[in-house]
DNA sequence: TCAGACACTGACCGATCGGTCAGAGAAAGA
DNA sequence: TCTTTCTCTGACCGATCGGTCAGTGTCTGA
């Protein structure tokens, strides 16, 4: 029982990110993850039980991720809500930016598998505590603009290492974020 | 030679139009633009070239504006550039929201086609021109998040009036740009 | 009335997709 | 040595893709 040869699982699970990530999940077919990994088609769909098994492998770990910081955020309100889901969803673009790249522009259909059902509600909860306490329709727009500009942005990055990136993007979620409403009329103009 | 029944060649663009934004360029066939019109996906082909034509004369309102934008951005330098580029692509995001939105995710690859090479080369300008003359790895990042932002985000702004759009995002704009390298040449600082 | 242009259809094409399946080959335990 | 298990393959499946083509009905100008 010593399951010699671990090598292709990890393997074809790594040509499959790369894949992806160059020509996304619709465009990548698993004949060219199995000529990636050097083995037939049907190798590949011995390890996994299908192209969207592949996909849920890669997407675990943001997934999971993202859970922790749905729940982090969901504890808190107002400003602090707002500080903690940006600061959260640079962390999270940061550290898995290669398979958030791998999502570019498939969201919406990969989302609405159920599969994925949830990640779209977190996705609103998070857009919802970055518009922040100001709660306005510019805040809105600002959060989804960041949100987007970060997902889809982050993954053109490859050449800046994580420790750089992350404050970068850090400091631009802090500019475009309305932060504060000081009083109940709109009055944000000063900036910087 | 009066050409009557003028009804399907505009009639194909707009269902072209609509199913692209819903399911993307790949992810519609020429038999659900078929489907929706109420005619043989022949009859989409006697009218139009091929599917890339199909996506081509949708595209061509926004990438001619998209051009001359380009060529007003040459003429500038600085922070005049920069502002006219966050200007220039939000007036462009917020009128083609709809053209755009359906490239959502597809650029790599259709930008990889040779009929939309020079676009690749325009939006490299435009994130140049964005990232102002303080031109630091901040300045690049926050004008990519910025572009990718708008470009990713306008399209689900469907409920929002261009007119209200639109000082949003500039707004946004503002914010998020790099404005001035402060210590070397205090030039500009008005803001809103 | 009739020829010809136009608008369109259904059948069909080769290619490719994700996925299945029977079986081959190697390794390991008995 | 024999059997079992694991890993992997080539052939194949039905579905769908973009695109072609011969032909059909309709309208128009002569």
């Amino acid at each position: 029982m010593i399951r010699r040869t671990p090598r292709t699982h990890g393997e074809i699970l790594a040509a499959a990110a790369r894949r992806f990530a160059v020509t996304g999940y619709k465009g990548t077919s698993l004949q060219d993850i199995a000529r990636e990994v050097g083995c037939s088609k049907a190798a590949v769909l011995y390890h996994f039980a299908g192209k969207e098994a592949l996909l849920a492998e890669l997407m675990a770990g943001p997934i999971s991720v993202l859970c922790e910081l749905d729940e982090r955020i969901s504890a808190l309100t107002g400003a602090a809500a707002q500080q903690a889901a940006a600061e959260g969803f640079v962390d999270l673009a940061v550290r898995f930016r290669g398979e958030i790249a791998l999502l570019r522009g498939e969201f919406p259909e990969l989302l609405a598998q159920p599969a994925f059902a949830h990640i779209h509600l977190i996705s609103e909860r998070l857009i919802e505590a970055m518009t922040g306490p100001d709660g306005g329709q510019d805040a809105r727009v600002a959060a989804l603009v960041l949100l987007a500009g970060i997902a889809e942005g982050c993954g053109t990055f490859a050449d800046i290492p994580d420790e750089e990136l992350r404050p970068a993007l850090l400091a631009v979620a802090q500019r475009v974020l309305v932060t504060a409403a000081p009083p109940p009329t709109p009055d944000h103009q000063h900036q910087d």
